[in-house]
DNA sequence: CACAGTACTGAGACCTGGTATCATTTCGCC
DNA sequence: GGCGAAATGATACCAGGTCTCAGTACTGTG
């Protein structure tokens, strides 16, 4: 007997807020998924030619509210699109091969918990971003 | 005896790049002290009625990167900035009065490394922006 | 099945934050 | 004062992103 369970995917999620999971959701949350690396929104669209430019634009927007995705944001300040997890988390982006990855660690949240606690804010949310090389670019040019 | 320092004002900073302060750079520079909050360029243009489009962008650029402004990007994405102190730190963004407080606290900065080092990242920076609501607007409206 | 109503779509006009160009001005230095 | 580098303002331009709108795809109700 299946136990009933909060409903994630992303047909369901659409679902709860009256929308549809369409061919053009579809392919865009599909696009993301085949990359390897985060993209802009001019790359998803060359991944997904019968889509209009407009309907790419108001795709990523639907599934960033919808926690389907993240918007990742670059050293230099041009974003870019992956694929979510749906539970709190944080980016660690490759400046060598531009790899994206997500990480949860307590001890940063916690301790900026505390500061917040301490300095009288009261928090609504938080981002943290790490920059760097990754361990495989790290073994590549080791330097 | 006034023993020798290192250098921090405006016009140093420039000139060791062969830089000037020049008077578009002192008012951009002084609209953005004037200022109680966090300002958009456009703002900061309608501050300094003299000054050209082009020249408020390239100010703002070039103060960046001489670390004597900090970009801050709110929780809706758009970018304003303010007076840097030029000490490592991160920004509190209160989205009841929009003010920006500076903070640092090593305990972060602290789990920060200790992750990256655990997960074999090479960190080259990093960025953490919270949100929420600062001392004053809670008192204001505690609800 | 017919039909009504809503969600959704693509095309293209449009808007806006930011850059490139270039002729002119400012400034430090001799 | 005169020279060359740095800086400026006007303006054309570009790129991301949004808006509009007429048409399409679903959903669900009878
Ligand atoms: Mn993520
Ligand atoms: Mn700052
Ligand atoms: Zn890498
Ligand atoms: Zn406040």
């Amino acid at each position: 007997m299946t136990r009933p369970r909060p409903e994630r995917s992303a047909a369901s999620q659409l679902a709860a807020s009256g929308r549809r999971l369409t061919t053009p959701r579809k392919a865009v949350l599909e696009a993301l998924g085949r990359a390897d690396g985060p993209l802009t929104i001019e790359e998803i669209w060359e991944a997904v030619p019968d889509v209009g430019r407009a309907t790419v634009f108001r795709t990523v927007k639907l599934l960033l509210e919808l926690g389907l995705i993240c918007r990742v944001v670059l050293e230099n300040g041009s974003v870019r699109y992956v694929p979510a997890t749906p539970d709190h988390h944080h980016h660690f982006i490759c400046s060598g091969c531009g790899a994206v990855e997500e990480f949860q660690h307590p001890p940063i949240d916690e301790a900026i918990r505390t500061l917040a606690e301490s300095a009288g804010f009261e928090l609504s949310g938080h981002a943290v971003e790490l920059y760097g090389r990754c361990r495989h670019c790290r073994a590549a040019t080791p330097d």
